[in-house]
DNA sequence: CTTGACTCTGGACTATAGTCCATACCCTAA
DNA sequence: TTAGGGTATGGACTATAGTCCAGAGTCAAG
């Protein structure tokens, strides 16, 4: 496979340039080589590393997580716990937050629920009472 | 009620010095007089606005978005309605955001299930595979 | 040989929500 | 009067994930 330059990566990764350049500031994609002219060159296994990126991305991992995945997945000694980890604890995380919002969304129905709305004076506004209210605010 | 400063208010509000004086900045929280010599003061009034803001907050709403509620809240011509709107797109955000979040765990669950683990060697790992295939990557 | 597209670098700027700092002034109690 | 705590200000810095820009160099086609 021939070597491309940044330009072809960020479209095959269908990413900005920019970003390319961002991930290489941060350690997460280096390109293989530089010509002579110091234009950065990339293979293939480049294309698929930022894809990989994107897509952990896409699945919640924060591009810190995604830097030690690649650090793992590149070290030969390495074993499937190691990763199998990071995604269980990344699971654990996700539920902990849905779980979060879940709880904000009923106190917000419930609060929303009781409010007339409409051209009701604000004075009737249980929305506002409830942030008005003097209860412990954490 | 007397006159407060800020660190009372702070106090109060169980906030940072600097947060009060960061919502200052955001236009959130005006000092309702400054002394002779500068000190920002205070009311009681402050205190209910420095909780509106926080409990607003931990219920997901942003600092943008409590501004404009802090806006309508003391706003005499608005209406509950106005108010209630804000609540309800928080609430159609919110399960956005949920179900976002579930698709993701489950995705991650099911790549995640499939992986051996253990000492199992990188190769077998479903989870790197899945990272590195190469479909439609968003 | 020139033109246009591409790339290089370093640094600035975005958004969000703060936190921290130095320097200087103020206020009160002993 | 002096020590200490509180406060003022502007600006820098944190984290995250980029984006954009200027000025300069490179490359390939006509």
């Amino acid at each position: 496979m021939a070597a491309m330059a940044i330009g072809q990566l960020a479209r095959a990764g269908n990413v900005n340039i920019d970003t390319v350049r961002y991930y290489e500031r941060k350690n997460l994609l280096l390109p293989d080589a530089r010509t002579q002219s110091g234009y950065r060159q990339y293979s293939g296994d480049s294309v698929r590393r930022l894809r990989f990126i994107r897509k952990a991305q896409g699945l919640g991992f924060s591009l810190k997580e995604i830097g030690k995945m690649l650090d793992i997945s590149t070290n030969t000694d390495a074993e499937c716990g190691n990763i199998k980890q990071y995604a269980e604890k990344k699971i654990t995380d996700i539920q902990a937050r849905i779980s979060d919002l879940e709880k904000i969304c009923g106190g917000l129905k419930q609060i929303a629920k009781a409010c007339p709305g409409g051209d009701s004076p604000l004075e009737n506004c249980t929305i506002l009472e409830h942030f008005y209210k003097n209860e412990a605010s954490q």
